[in-house]
DNA sequence: TCAGGAGTGTCAGGTTGCTGACAGAGTCGG
DNA sequence: CCGACTCTGTCAGCAACCTGACACTCCTGA
């Protein structure tokens, strides 16, 4: 029950949240709950998504492609969904689902959530702005990897996809993110630390000066919020 | 009234179209039809969202960033619509829209816009499942683009992009998609053309032999639909 | 607590793509 | 049909990034 009314808060974050008693008790008895430990497999390419999930704890990369081009398309944190558009629009899942760290997610069946959005039209608008935020993300992501430099763009992956300026995860996961290869990144990781910008430890990226990497970035960095 | 009928129809294109006789002549009364010569501006970027665009004919780019990182975003064509989104985000427009041909667009004030789809759950559904297409699309652009060779990027560009097997577009165009220079492009262009698998004209691409080129792209072709 | 796995740091050598430039061909309005 | 503009084709020199490799450190589970 309690997840349920989080679950229904998330649906558009960042706008205010209501949803009726009735549909969070038809929320609560449907929703279930699962812990990944990190690099478990939520879902995998090529299969028809049979639910929507919702990222309660943790992080879960969206990985494509096989070999060295194997590439994160984005790192879904708490409070995002995904499955959505595939259900959507009726194609298997064009990405792999794994956890970047030990993660806890709530499935909700297809149908069960179509119907929910169905009856409640306001519903339905604030998942269509969920839907909207994540095609201006990865647009923006666009922007911020095509014809930049590896160095702006190892800076903006760490402004952006930080929280509480740390960035739990290996430098071969920033390569994914970036299209790029480890000892690349590392290059570039190595100098921001030499240069005092960041620390680097195991597993772990934290911001030292931030304003400094923003200049390094190149651009108005947009965090995410 | 028939401009009104195509736009109707163009929403959620892929399945079936319907919407009720009194809606479309409200759509008429209110839609406008813009004509754009090549290179025109149909919005810029940082300024809000006061209507929402549907492209009738010719093609759109979405340019972001400035100077050398000026880049494309994504190509809209007959049936696509954009400034929805950031008229749901309430954000200023991420990018700027020229044409890259002759094009005529359809215009729809914001309100009118989202009063439609406020009163019509099913047209609300396609319009959903429109920006689910795109985003599903600029994920895939990701995939094309992120850590693959440029002579595969270009080949992968010609595959999505060409309708009726031509692109007709400059080649310093398709530099842009892929955060790419001209010259390099050229390279690649032109060594395609010598080895046969397209034809290069004045601001034209041409497929000639399209399995080759997709054996080029190294993967299976997300041809546009 | 120890062994194996995972992650970082580094490097030499090769390749790819960029820079800036220029010549020539195609297009279009006057 | 001419001049201005746009676009293609090309190049030499250079910087950035990749490849494949190896040593070392950190973590984790048996």
């Amino acid at each position: 029950m309690r997840q349920a009314a989080w679950v229904a808060r998330c649906v558009g974050r960042g706008s205010v949240p209501h949803l009726s008693p009735s549909d969070l008790e038809l929320l609560a008895a449907e929703l279930s709950t699962v812990r990944f430990s990190r690099g478990a497999v939520v879902f995998v390419a090529g299969q028809m998504s049979t639910a929507v999930w919702v990222v309660r704890s943790g992080s879960i990369g969206l990985f494509a492609g096989a070999g060295a081009e194997r590439v994160i398309l984005s790192i879904l944190r708490p409070g995002d969904l995904d499955g959505d558009v595939s259900m959507l629009l009726n194609m298997p899942q064009p990405y792999s689902a794994e956890t970047l760290e030990d993660s806890i997610c709530h499935r909700l069946d297809n149908d069960l959530f179509a119907k929910m959005f169905g009856q409640h039209p306001e519903l339905a608008r604030r998942w269509l702005i969920a839907v909207a935020s994540r095609l201006a993300t990865s647009q923006q992501r666009l922007v911020d990897l095509l014809g930049v430099p590896l160095s702006e763009q190892v800076a903006r992956v760490i402004l952006d996809e930080a929280v509480d300026d740390e960035l739990p995860y290996s430098q071969a996961t920033v390569a994914a993110l970036l299209g790029a290869r480890r000892p690349s990144v590392n290059k570039v990781v190595s100098d921001l630390h030499r240069r005092g910008l960041i620390d680097v430890g195991y597993r772990s990226i934290k911001v030292i000066d931030a304003a400094a990497l923003v200049a390094q970035a190149g651009r108005q960095s947009s965090a995410r919020t």
